[in-house]
RNA sequence: CGCGGGGUGGAGCAGCCCGGUAGCUCGUCAGGCUCAUAACCUGAAGGUCAGAGGUUCAAAUCCUCUCCCCGCAC
């Protein structure tokens, strides 16, 4: 089919290559445009964008869809349907329809629970013991559409965000390839979502991505491994700022914050229970795991983290 | 030129401000002790102090440039 595919960070890019695999005819790929980014404010094209480049796709970097020109480029590729996935702007009514059978959206969450920016992270802080990879009709409305295609995806005790990100991007990008299949066969039905259950994933702020000791201990490792390693779950100590990457719930019981072991692992008190820290990061250091990070950290028992 | 931290035996760090013998914790190896052990004791190996230039009698330390890593902000 002749397609446009639309997306931006890392998750994308797998979805991106099966699709170009599976013989179809990739007429576009739109992607946010190269922004000031990382040390430097250097200006820095989308991971979409670097891989498109490799396999010399007609890449298209709009600011938004209101003008007509833009407009008028996406209807002439004349397409099949569009892919979008990840993508980062809102697609105006003018665009969705534009396609011979619309624009299809693939979404890391089972709709329509996790709606939104960070439906991955989301799912992990809440205890979801299952998420997926839904393929739907896109619509106006916010990943409103109804969902033509759907995978689960069960979420362990020792998921982080990165490692579930990464699986559910390896499950998107193959669901994609078949809800194309399907869609050129024909005789697709497309579930409306439910009007129950309606959650929206609010992107992460830094403030809230600090750890509340206070919470029960299943709460804060969950905080802990579901913003694990962007943006990274956090605490300080004596001025020090210290990213935690990966925990795990342990039935000691000490006052929240408090170091109950740092010999080999180090041990928080939460509100209820307690929490090893398995893997740290401090400002300007690399990810090192707890034993390591002890050697160059000085931690007693006892201290209180902020 | 957005702000900032860092590169020191295999790992993690101190030393740098106030130049003068390369230090700590761990690991490795050897020996000892022990019923036994990731425990304990003794000893050993292992370093062009990221790289280049400069200042100096003398540079890990002071100055200049380069390379690499990371945190914030996004």
């Amino acid at each position: 089919m002749r397609l446009a595919f639309m997306g931006t960070p890392d998750f994308s890019v797998p979805v991106l290559s099966e699709l170009a695999g599976a013989g179809h005819e990739i007429c576009a790929v739109y992607t946010k445009a190269p922004q000031p980014r990382g040390r430097g404010h250097k200006l820095t094209p989308s991971p979409v964008q670097r891989f498109a480049d490799t396999q010399r796709f007609d890449v298209r970097t709009p600011k938004n869809f209101k003008d007509r020109e833009t407009r008028e480029a996406f209807a002439a590729l004349n397409l099949d349907v569009a892919i979008v996935v990840a993508y980062g702007l809102i697609l105006p009514k003018a665009i969705l329809e534009a396609p011979r059978l619309g624009c299809l959206n693939l979404h890391a969450s089972l709709l329509p629970r996790w709606r939104g920016a960070a439906p991955i992270q989301r799912a992990i802080m809440a205890g979801d013991s299952v998420t997926g990879v839904q393929v739907m009709q896109m619509e106006e409305g916010l990943d409103t559409g109804p969902v033509l295609l759907s995978e689960t995806v069960e979420i362990r005790d020792d998921d982080t965000a990165a490692a579930l990100h990464d699986k559910l991007s390896l499950v998107a990008a193959q669901l994609a390839p078949r809800a194309l299949a399907a869609l050129e066969r024909g005789g697709i039905v497309a579930t409306p979502q439910s009007e129950d259950g309606v959650i929206y994933a609010e992107k992460i702020t830094p403030q809230e991505a600090r750890i509340d000791w206070t919470k029960n201990a299943a709460v804060v490792d969950r905080h802990i491994r579901g913003l694990s390693p962007f943006p990274g779950a956090w605490f300080e100590h004596d001025g020090a700022r210290v990213k935690a990457l990966m925990s795990r719930p342990i039935r000691e019981n000490g006052a929240p914050g408090e170091i109950l072991s740092a010999d080999d692992k180090i041990i928080v008190g939460c509100g209820e229970g307690a929490v090893a820290l398995t893997q740290l990061q401090r400002a300007g250091k690399q990810a090192q795991s707890a034993e390591a990070f002890l050697r160059g950290f000085a931690l007693q028992p006892g201290a209180r983290l902020d």
